[in-house]
RNA sequence: GUGGCUGUAGCUCAGUUGGUUAGAGCAUCGGUUUGUGGUACCGAGGGUCGGGGGUUCAAGUCCCCUCAGCCACCCCA
């Protein structure tokens, strides 16, 4: 037994947190739903395989950060490391490719071996949106704006860019990636060594490099412009105009990439300065070829994924707690009055908090702590005339009640 | 995975050039005469000084290892 530490780059969400967690998983779903994205959710393990074949068997997340374990039976099974190869997955397990298109939400959490920062968690928690079945830019369109909409609605709109680039159709794609292979071979000596190995993993991330020397073999590097043929131009063109119809602010960044295989035409991140190097609060593209990838029919899709630790971090206030209105019994009778009142009171829908122990004294102090609004104060003396007393904990007031009447004169307190 | 910084009560921190029973504020608990909270006053409990090893007559203070957090790289949400 190791130690009572959290196993590294795990957190507990105590209700603090668990509120600021909550409020970021129910106005995303809220928003999400107005633009008719569902609620669904998939095992938060997968066959290693639905991971390996999507995400790119030399993409960094499957070399060495995924969570795999051997079974009994022999099968390799992983812990999610993102949700949109699972949920592609479930498309074709239920046979849903005959229902285009499909519009999902999803929320929960995702798994990483990756080194702990701020911001950057073991396990983490992701809010998704993915759309299927449609090819046309309306729909690029539509899932930033959702995106958008929902980092407003938190609150979180200003404080982030949206940056966006395209990736061209695969074509464009693989010939760019080819010119830039033959360019930075040609000057192989005076990359970074991270760079060099990104060479044969995944040469387009080199144009995202911090490193100074490849920042200046980047700038005279074969721009992606040139080699993106006239359907992908068009179709990044049409993205733009809809993001500007819907007066959605955006920054071109030709330098956006993504690190996993599956995306293709639109890339885009919504980017933060708050929070450090982990700045990406919401990212995602367009992914045509992933459906097909996974031996489904050719279907496109566009999705985002955001992550729910850092909205969290970003927003402003602490969402507050329910607020109960605490009964109160006075000597052993009452302790049973409380108890029956206390279920009224929950049956009509008041946050009701009902001490175990003490005396008046205490359970006032506990009804404090708990920010109550109100405290039902029951003794021999309210009792015998079937009253109560009702206190209202930020004025100091109080008056009899009588125990028939008491929803409505605690209805301002609901 | 690489490099760096940090680690003292639940929390935020102070601990002099290594030297007796490690301190403060907040929080917690108890009390200020018992059917009334939030303010005030009084008092109490609570620390393997992250863990392990070493140097020394003596280590929270020095050295090594290890764990964790943070920062940057990397990666990404």
């Amino acid at each position: 037994m190791p130690s009572l530490q959290p196993v590294r780059g795990t957190h507990d969400l105590l209700p603090a947190d668990m509120r600021r967690h909550r409020a970021v998983v129910e106005t995303a779903r809220l928003i999400a739903e107005r633009y008719g994205y569902q609620e669904m959710a998939t095992p938060i393990f997968e066959f290693t395989e639905v991971f390996k074949r999507t995400l790119g068997e030399a993409s960094d997340v499957v070399t060495k950060e995924m969570y795999t374990f051997s079974m009994k039976e022999g099968e390799q099974i992983t812990l999610r490391p993102e949700n949109t190869a699972s949920v592609v997955r479930a498309l074709l397990s239920g046979g849903l490719a005959q229902q285009l298109p499909l519009k999902y939400f999803y929320a929960g959490p995702m798994f990483r071996h990756e080194r702990p920062q701020k911001g950057r968690q073991r396990q983490f928690h992701q809010i998704g949106v993915e759309l299927l079945g449609v090819p046309h830019a309306t729909g690029d369109v539509e899932i930033i704006a959702a995106g958008a909409h929902i980092l407003e609605e938190l609150g979180l709109l200003s404080d982030t860019v949206l940056e966006i680039n395209t990736l061209g159709d695969p074509a464009s794609r693989q010939a760019y990636r080819v010119a830039l292979v033959d360019y930075f071979t040609a000057h192989q000596e005076d990359l970074s060594e991270d760079s060099r190995d990104r060479l044969t993993r995944n040469p387009l991330r080199i144009l995202d490099s911090k490193d100074r020397g490849d920042r200046a073999l980047v700038a005279n590097a074969p721009a992606f412009g040139d080699y993106l043929n006239a359907e992908s131009e068009d179709f990044f063109g049409q993205v733009l105009a809809g993001l500007d119809r819907l007066g959605i602010a955006y920054q071109l960044n030709a330098r956006l990439v993504r690190g996993l295989d599956y995306y293709s035409h639109t890339a885009f991140e919504f980017i933060t300065e708050r929070l450090g190097a982990q700045g990406t609060v919401m990212g995602g593209g367009r992914y045509d070829g992933l459906v097909e990838l996974m031996g489904g029919p050719s279907t496109p899709g566009v999705g985002w994924a955001a992550g729910i630790e850092r909205m969290a971090m970003l927003l402003a206030e602490d969402p507050p707690g329910p607020r109960p209105i605490s009964v109160i019994p006075i000597g052993q009778a009452a302790e049973e009055t409380a108890q029956s009142i206390a279920r009224d009171l929950r049956h009509a829908g008041f946050t009701v908090d009902l001490g175990f122990s003490g005396n008046v004294k205490k359970r006032l102090q506990r009804a404090n702590k708990q920010d109550a609004v109100a405290a039902v104060l029951l003794g021999d003396d309210e009792l015998a005339q079937a009253m109560a007393t009702v206190r209202d904990l930020t004025s100091g007031d109080q008056s009899q009640i009588s125990l028939d009447a008491l929803t409505e004169a605690l209805a301002q307190y609901r």
